[in-house]
DNA sequence: AGCAGAAAATTGACAGTGACAACTTTACTC
DNA sequence: GAGTAAAGTTGTCACTGTCAATTTTCTGCT
């Protein structure tokens, strides 16, 4: 169904200018016109496939959260499987550091949105994640309750080293380390109580 | 050294400007011209005091900054000192909480920052999750290494949460868990050696 | 085939923004 | 009290998102 009008696809043409724009120039340099000029239309041209700018950056941020789930999915299919959980975790922190300014938009505005095409693909997103904490253990020294779920521990996890290594924070804890620790060195403990 | 001009404290007037709109308004509605026009005066004026928008807003970060290392201290003070890491971390997400707004502004420029004030602010809030890192003990079951720092740890938990559920993000799990953990829930099994 | 109508894209305009230059006002210094 | 520098104002510019009016292009129907 995908009409060839005066453009062919305008819509997808401007959310991939949006990814480039994103990826070339940084997040302050994402705007409508910006996009609609890489795209060869005029300033008002997205006005018929997008409701404004909050639609461009949420189609935006949907296709954000679809490759993060591929990069998760691929990040587990490249572990054995009693070791999935440090594949999809690398692969979330691999996918924000690759593409910083898009992750940064992708949680930059609340949740649940409006547009249901983002609240799918961030839900698709969740699935992952609480795919890979079924039956995954929390360490638990001596009788300390471990009564919140796994998954909410292991996507704040995830997100803070995500977003405060995007953010440059650690560049204190770079030069006090010497070193910029592996996903895996960060999760320690973590294991699959049907593989031990 | 604070002379009386024409305005008598300008600078200030505007953070305390700015540190309203973030509140009332949210990070969207934050301008030059509204910080100068609430403080009652041209829009130009801001650029005696500061370089431009990402000076206020660099001196609307260090405050926060100044804040946040205050929440963590007051929350360190209403706990006993074994468990001084629970009321900082309570501290440290109750501000992010208080001040959404506010909080994801700190963390939504990188670091380190061209700003000296600011440098010094937030070196000082790190130093307070340093601080609260020295002795602690992350449970490790078995053989499992644990050869990241503490605090880095604690610091991606803690702004993890706080930025998630900043987002919205956490209304997922809110539905699932039927409730908001507090942070002691997310934060089991930390204890501090001297202690036990 | 041809026409009507809808979809797509353009042009032009408006209010708001940050930034800058030129100017005026105020306060401190000597 | 005069000179000087800081503080604040006014005006302007380029840029942004949004909207209205218009033109171009495609689709669907007879």
């Amino acid at each position: 169904m995908t009409r060839k009008y005066h453009h062919g696809d305008l819509r997808r043409a401007l959310v991939t200018a949006g990814l480039e724009i994103l990826r070339e120039q940084g997040l302050a340099a994402l705007s409508l016109r910006a996009c609609a000029a890489r795209a060869g239309v005029s300033h008002a041209a997205p006005r018929n496939h997008f409701d404004g700018l909050s639609g461009l950056i949420a189609a935006l941020r949907a296709e954000g959260f679809r490759r993060h789930t591929t990069a998760m999915q691929q990040g587990i299919d490249q572990e054995p499987h009693n070791r999935r959980h440090i594949g999809a975790l690398r692969g979330y922190v691999g996918f924000a550091m690759e593409h910083p300014d898009l992750y940064r938009l992708m949680f930059a505005h609340p949740m649940p949105a409006v547009s249901a095409e983002l609240e799918r693909a961030a839900g698709a997103s969740f699935e992952v994640l609480m795919g890979i904490s079924e039956g995954l253990d929390w360490p638990q020294s001596g009788d300390v309750p471990c009564n919140v779920d796994t998954w909410m521990m292991m996507w704040s996890f995830a997100h803070g080293i995500a977003d405060l290594t995007i953010g440059g924070q650690f560049a204190k804890c770079e030069a006090a380390l010497g070193f910029m620790p592996d996903v895996e060195q960060v999760f320690p403990g973590f294991g699959y109580a049907d593989t031990q």
